[in-house]
DNA sequence: GAAATCCTGAGGTACGTAAATCAAAATTTG
DNA sequence: CAAATTTTGATTTACGTACCTCAGGATTTC
């Protein structure tokens, strides 16, 4: 049978209502007697049923996450994501607030976060833009106590407790990886093969970092593959479209893309436009319903995927350990990168 | 404010008691008033709070693992990721045992299944063996009203819940397109590629169904790549070793290799043995200390993997929802393949 | 040594549900 | 219509914890 407080009022010989002050470090214990039912404690292997506890204090954890109002797939799975967590917060004691903030706007995001920072919710998750104020604004939370979970985009070496989210140069390494052995052979002859890069903003973080992790691989392990000047789409499906199409108008020889951001619409349309003659490999990320539909037909190679719904999931469990002080079992919370081909579609 | 019991009572004009008797479906209730208190707990929109109820019944989830004892890296993560779940179980109100089996025992596995009814616990997790006699022993539990998952290995078109488990077809079909795109190159002159296949045993049916799936993209996408015999080790890595080192030595011509068994070390072994001069492209599975560092060191290309704690996790989440008659999130559940090259290892 | 402060015990109520008892009311049966 | 039966109400206890009050004992302070 699992130990109670009772079971340690009476081997701590207290009282209860001592116990319960010394569980709940509410004052008034002489430290001999916190000493005793300490021992009591441990010597029980005591620990605090959660479920019981939360019902006696009618608990909800609240939580708010802040997100770019971001018009692409990914962004939009991931509101949706949150969304379904709410629908569902009411029997997991939840009580989640989203909280739209315009994208790629640091100043926002710290208002936001300062807003938020005035409610004292038991934890937030965010959307991070990697900049200085925003990382001030996290530390003044954290400062308060808020447990925070940056979500997608992470603020490295900040305040925050975890990050809900795929290793960005691992999978822009991964990229670079395929991309090198899937263009050995058939696309490349022996000049080598041409890479286009089409980003949404080397402004925002995850970007940077995957392209670092692309071209490093590249260059360490596929030296004759050259990359052309990155492609900045802004995540905008007209402007992807232009720029790919220019490029590929530009310089007839491109074997490869690589499509690290979210402007993968943009990026089919100007694939298709191009015509089957033309069937540069390429990889991409973010499944979503038009890059599947791609990658079915042969237009997109791989694509490389965050899942959203884990990543929601994920940070809802470590604020919820983080608010109850307790671990978070590391395995479980790692978001992978997972690799699509045609044939592992699910 | 979330409804409860008391609010019911109070809507539908009826005391606490007959509540009760409605939504535990306890007798002596009159229709008319069934239907009072049910119009009620719709209108209301109630859901019974299942960490108060659980407390008033003061329950705890009695659950069994029923695991073979295989000694291959895979099994014995497994069984410590069950015993990870056991050590955790007492403040997840779960009592979780597990059963050891010999392995590829059916006989055994019914055994094991004919003590575990006896019991009658809250639910049942096994690694199935494809066997008529194991699939009835199946159908018993099922009518005995227990929940039952079905773990890395499934048993289809049973009466089982749950199969917390990869798709092997898929998993094999995907190997087959990585190792057909990765030999399309260097490795492959105009008269195609030879490939050797080294399984456990094809009596096992992971086994056949990732032999399957292979098959069927290279004979399709990939039609010269030739498929040589395949190679049944049994999983054992003195056996498997000496397979592979045979079929390296008669067949000079062989430029891939597809571990889609659990004889990897043995096949580590006779790829260094055979020396860096014959580096064939190798795709192995499950990721484990052996694997892990044979892709570190390119002697492997890359490793399909199941991440066996997930699978864990996910089985007991789906018996616990089984066992309230709660559904169960199929997108979280979904047991995903993960393809690990070396730049994207945890 | 009295007054003030600090510690501790005893007891209760609450959270939302389960489960039981017993009496009263309603209904059916003969 | 009375007796037997079924249905319902009222009330209680329990699960394990939180949190509150109040009284009285133990210490400290002056």
């Amino acid at each position: 049978m699992k130990p109670t407080v009772h079971d340690i009022a009476k081997i701590a010989g207290v009282s209860l209502a001592t116990v319960d002050r010394v569980l709940n470090g509410r004052p008034g214990v002489r430290s001999v007697t916190r000493g005793k039912v300490e021992d009591a404690i441990t010597s029980l292997g005591y620990v605090r049923d959660l479920a019981a506890a939360n019902l006696a204090k009618s608990r909800t954890y609240s939580f708010v996450f802040i997100l770019p109002a971001n018009d692409n797939s990914f962004m939009i799975g991931l509101h949706e994501e949150v969304r379904g967590a709410v629908a569902r917060s009411s029997s997991e004691r939840t009580d989640i607030r989203i909280v739209d903030v315009p994208p790629f706007d640091p100043g926002a995001l710290v208002t936001a976060l300062e807003t938020v920072l005035a409610e004292k919710p038991a934890g937030v998750a965010f959307v991070a833009i990697d900049a200085p104020e925003v990382r001030a604004a996290a530390r003044r939370l954290s400062e308060a106590g808020i447990p925070m979970v940056t979500l997608v985009s992470d603020l490295p070496d900040s305040s925050r407790d975890h990050y809900a989210g795929i290793d960005n140069i691992a999978a822009g390494r991964t990229a670079g990886s395929l991309m090198g052995r899937f263009l050995s052979g058939p696309l490349m002859d022996e000049r080598g093969a041409t890479v286009a890069v089409l980003a949404g903003s080397m402004l925002v973080r995850d970007h940077r970092e995957r392209l670092e992790g692309f071209s490093t691989v590249i260059a360490h392990a596929y030296p004759n593959v050259h990359i052309l000047p990155v492609l900045e789409g802004r995540d905008d499906p007209a402007l992807s479209e232009a720029m790919v199409s220019e490029a590929l108008r530009r310089n007839a020889d491109i074997a490869g893309i690589y499509s690290l951001g979210a402007g993968n619409r943009g990026l089919i349309r100007a694939l298709q436009k191009a015509g089957a003659v033309r069937r540069p490999l390429v990889i991409a990320h973010e499944l979503t319903a038009s890059t599947r539909a791609a990658l079915a037909d042969g237009v997109i190679d791989a694509v490389l995927n965050q899942d959203a719904g884990h990543e929601v999931r994920s940070a809802i469990r470590v604020l919820k350990a983080k608010a109850d002080g307790l671990p978070v079992l590391a395995a479980q919370e790692r978001i992978r990168i997972d690799i699509f081909l045609k044939d592992n579609l699910p």
